[in-house]
DNA sequence: AATAAATGACCGGCGGTCAGTCATATATTC
DNA sequence: GAATATATGACTGACCGCCGGTCATTTATT
């Protein structure tokens, strides 16, 4: 026969290899000759792998998106306090450990936005899912345990979309200074409308 | 000596010009010479009125939000509950008056996050700031006459942004299938909550 | 020998430039 | 004030360098 490679492997090898070089110089400043070198492989390679640059960026917030998950969700795990748990999720929009994430993240939704293909619009929509139900899940127990009133449920698909627009809005304005600020604002006068009163 | 043109006048009759084949095609699938051709001026005629592409997307957006705010503030005055005029500005994210804006604005925010420059920038934060001011003024209106509580102000910025969020939601995933009643639940659950009881 | 994997020269086409052309307002001449 | 010359901004498209993407060929493995 042959050699027989992981595809699967290979193709989040050769995303992870150019992983930094994407972070700090994005998309629009790498061609793909110098992604090939970086990733030391040649420039037909990438297209064995690879659909195009944009799908090279997909693969790299796919890898780093699960890896993220499962950290908070350990992380979750061990708050008890609703608040706590939402803020922990909020963390991914200013938090350090998440910045080379966001960055890859931003350049994910500025394709999504123009240039969506199917994998792309599946793979959003299943974070999107997957936040949605975590938020739910965070503001049922909440509920459960008579820290929040029960109309609560109804901002789990609010508070996820309002964290992206602040963040969109702190990208692509200068009206943002503080995100953590601005969205423990939010969080804080949303808490006090939604805590039960003791 | 020579003919001098109105160098702003003329950019915004190109920007116009070409508007309609932006709004079909979107930024990716046009080049320079089309965008040249379809507004009836040559090629090296684009790079005297715009840096670049991404520039003449950028004056589209500017010369349609522009429009727009006009005819929302006018019917902004028209309204008198609280509820209706946040309302009119979420229409932004659904109603089809503004599909055509929307279609850009899209462009728009997917050049803002990995291209801005300073005008762009500019731009954005004086259109955030503005709907910034507008919403705490519909709010503090809202507070004045007594419908809802006072803390509902701090909510000025993250009204905006849920709507961004959701909207970009709906774009980039298949999570949101309608836009305006996300909307509509968002609100309704929020003013449940702000409206003074009577 | 057979075959999967990897390669990089090559191609078409793009964004962006710039030397040259055109059109007209102004200056000059009678 | 008509005719002519001149200066200059507006406009153009051929051209250049470079990039994304392809594919005939080479390499590695069994």
């Amino acid at each position: 026969m042959a050699i027989i490679v992981d595809k699967v492997q290979k193709r989040k090898d050769i995303a992870l290899s150019c992983k930094n070089i994407f972070i700090k110089r994005g998309i629009k400043d790498l061609t793909i000759s110098q992604i090939a070198k970086e990733a030391g492989v040649g420039k037909g390679t990438i297209y064995d792998y690879f659909k195009n640059k944009e799908d090279i960026v997909f693969e790299i917030v796919n890898i780093m998106m699960v890896e993220r998950n499962i950290i908070k969700e350990k992380k979750l795990a061990l708050l008890t306090c609703t608040k706590d748990k939402i803020k922990l999720f909020f963390g991914f929009f200013y938090q350090d450990e998440d910045a080379d994430l966001r960055e890859i993240y931003k350049e994910f939704i500025s394709i999504s936005l123009v240039n969506p293909n199917d994998e792309m619009l599946d793979f959003q929509t299943a974070c999107f899912e997957n936040y949605h139900q975590w938020f739910e899940q965070i503001l049922q127990e909440g509920i459960d345990k008579g820290e929040i009133i029960s109309e609560s449920i109804h901002f789990s698909k609010g508070l996820f979309t309002t964290a992206e627009g602040l963040f969109i809005a702190s990208v692509a304005t200068r009206a943002i200074e503080d995100i953590e600020k601005e969205l423990d604002v939010y969080i804080d006068t949303l808490f006090k409308l939604i805590e039960v009163k003791k």
